[in-house]
DNA sequence: GGTAGTTCTAAACGAACGTTTGATTTGTGG
DNA sequence: CCACAAATCAAACGTTCGTTTAGAACTACC
């Protein structure tokens, strides 16, 4: 028996959102149930009987990876605001770090895959995301909010959330241009950063960005 | 005689050309020929006749609004280069907005819709966005590019190159967080801020970012 | 006023999609 | 060994999709 399936031995709702993770970063969301299916080594009828729908499917994988990212988000910025006088602001580039190396950091990294995922779906217009996204950032960012506001307590709160936009994009955006042949690179870019790098320049971008004016 | 198509007395591909930015702004590239010929008011093979497929369509839409604001960006630069002394670098700001103003400034902007299908085509994994991209921007990011490098000539290119990566992500992001009910925003925001706001907070954001360490 | 070329129209085509169905297999406790 | 539930399976369903087709309508020009 050269190799059964891909991956034999786990469940197949295991499978399932495994494979749809790999195919849904490579090819985004509309790669068919039947594709899907088939790389899980599944029936087409076990994506309805396990997750009721191909969106229920998608819902499970976006909340398998970001559940503990976000957990993971709060808890630093608890950390880094535990870490100094009470009353005092913890410093920006700390709540920038706070937002950005859950999802970044190859220690606790969900791989490349699901980031991809999270940018197509935050650009795109199904139905799904809408709603989800509400449902699971609205704690976040009201939580990133209050901090951001203590360390900048004189900018206006339009701004603020206009800079909130802006680090959410430029992590986005980072995480996809790092493993995605979209952009047009220059072609004799060697020496790519490895991932500390783009941690370390994506926190001290956005948190210069936020302390100017 | 109430109004007989939406947008009358326009030739046919204009129609479709004007219906089709819409739907896709609103709804993403996935919006069906049916949909965008009743919104033209035009036949469902007028599509496939005056652009080929809605794939032509497509590129067809994006090169009508992109390649007048690209030529505006190099323009700026080129002006902006032409303003100092020979030899000496272009202030960040203005590099980054001879970048930023030609796609937000509603002087000469196509409006909200254009750029919500760019975000939205950059993070989508269509076969069409890849090339197309690449063709459309090469030149564009080279030109930046040496820019970038000239004003800033001890950062290595690796890092260069990332910081042009979250100046798009922040753009890309900023424009369609404006005009996009995706994010949850503060419910209470009473005053958002007008498009010349957002292009300051952008420029100046962004040129930090590139400035810092 | 006919005629050639462009544009529009209604209808149909074949393919691909997500989901459902009903039977069959698998696994487990009595 | 049997019964019962969970899981899997092949097959089909109905819908929607982009595109094609053949002919009608319109335009401009000689």
């Amino acid at each position: 028996m050269p190799t059964p399936p891909p991956t034999a031995g786990e469940p197949t709702a295991e499978r399932l959102l495994d494979a749809a993770e790999q195919l849904f970063a490579q090819r985004g969301t509309s790669v068919s149930v039947r594709e899907i299916t088939a790389a899980a080594d599944a029936n087409l009828a076990s994506v309805s009987y396990h997750f009721g729908s191909k969106d229920g499917l998608l819902q499970a994988l976006l909340r398998r990876r970001l559940d503990p990212i976000n957990e993971a988000r709060l808890a630093l910025l608890d950390r880094f605001e535990a870490a100094v006088p009470p009353g005092a602001a913890v410093p920006l580039e700390r709540i920038v770090e706070a937002f950005v190396r859950p999802a970044l950091d190859p220690a606790a990294n969900p791989g490349p895959h699901f980031m991809q995922i999270m940018a197509h779906l935050h650009a795109s217009h199904e139905p799904v995301a809408a709603e989800f996204f509400r449902e699971v950032f609205e704690p976040l960012v009201d939580r990133f909010l209050t901090s951001f506001s203590a360390a900048l307590p004189d900018l206006p709160p339009a701004r603020l959330h206009l800079r909130m936009h802006l680090l959410v994009g430029a992590t986005v955006h980072a995480l996809m241009a790092q493993h995605s042949p979209k952009c047009p690179l220059p072609k004799d870019l060697a020496s790519p950063l490895d991932p500390t790098d783009v941690l370390d320049e994506l926190v001290e971008f956005c948190a210069a960005g936020f302390r100017h004016g």
